[in-house]
DNA sequence: TTAATTAAAGATAAAATACTCTTAATTATT
DNA sequence: AATAATTAAGAGTATTTTATCTTTAATTAA
């Protein structure tokens, strides 16, 4: 039960990358950020291109150019970056994955999953990145190397 | 975020399908199954199989064969089913699919994915397919066809 | 003008999932 | 004993999804 694809995670680990390290001010450099999370350049390239096409962040080509945050990290929940990177209906999509059903005419664990799903979607919604950033643990541990 | 795979869905259905069709006595024939819920004779023959392997189901072979409940349906829940046809650590994976990480040294989501992880869990391994096959809205719905 | 960067789109590769085919084993019926 | 009806098992193929790479274009600084 992988719940969020690579996208997913390197796009969270970039970001909490870039939040726990904003004294650097100026732009972050891609490459230097891809060697640092040891990620495929081109595949972070794309996965920060998307972030910025969905205004979380900002671009800058050229020389010194890189990527910084649009919206503070204390204003970008969790799910708008799983929102943004899996797709806008990531939370409220079936356990079975069965279209067009729901309220209407609901399986018998229409109850539990809705219950379950929905404390998920609260989680990740009340969750910023500065939260996450802001955590001690993560300059010790893997996720943003 | 489709959470369980087309085994497990088909699995599922299948074992719902028996269980709300216990008058029937004697064994289920998989090709009628398979037609009844439209789903290949060949792919749910080895679900069947695996769940067989797993001591949920029982089989005989030659005329008249099929299958049956080994375990009774009030015993089976549907965490024993999603485990063996998704994996036995379906309910300890982690969110980002990370391995060799967790208690010891957690990353910040660590305590937010236990918490949502295991009420799926607990919700899992305290409703039996016997709570399923009894509710009356099944039969209306297309989980069974 | 040149070098350093990100943008964009498409191609490819790898992995996971879904499904199919073939042959063997078992059992009932004749 | 022969035949037909079934499930068992394993290998094989196809499809889809995910991950990654390649190439070219656009932008900017020096
Ligand atoms: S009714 Fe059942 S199958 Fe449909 S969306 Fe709800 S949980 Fe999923
Ligand atoms: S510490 Fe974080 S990455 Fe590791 S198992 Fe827990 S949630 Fe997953």
């Amino acid at each position: 039960m992988r719940v969020i694809s690579k996208s997913g995670e390197y796009g969270l680990r970039a970001l909490l990358y870039m939040a726990s390290n904003q004294e650097n001010a100026g732009y972050f450099n891609i490459r230097e950020m891809s060697d640092e999370l040891d990620i495929s350049f081109h595949f972070l390239t794309k996965i920060l291109q998307v972030l910025t096409q969905k205004g979380i962040l900002q671009s800058y080509r050229g020389p010194n150019g890189g990527i910084t945050f649009l919206k503070n990290p204390e204003d970008i929940t969790l799910a708008d970056l799983i929102r943004a990177l899996e797709g806008d209906d990531f939370f409220d999509k079936c356990l079975l994955g069965l279209p067009g059903c729901g309220e209407r005419q609901p399986c018998p664990m229409h109850a539990y999953w809705m219950s379950i799903r929905n404390n998920l979607k609260t989680e990740f919604e009340t969750t910023t990145l500065a939260d996450l950033g802001n955590d001690t643990r993560l300059k010790q541990f893997r996720l943003i190397a």
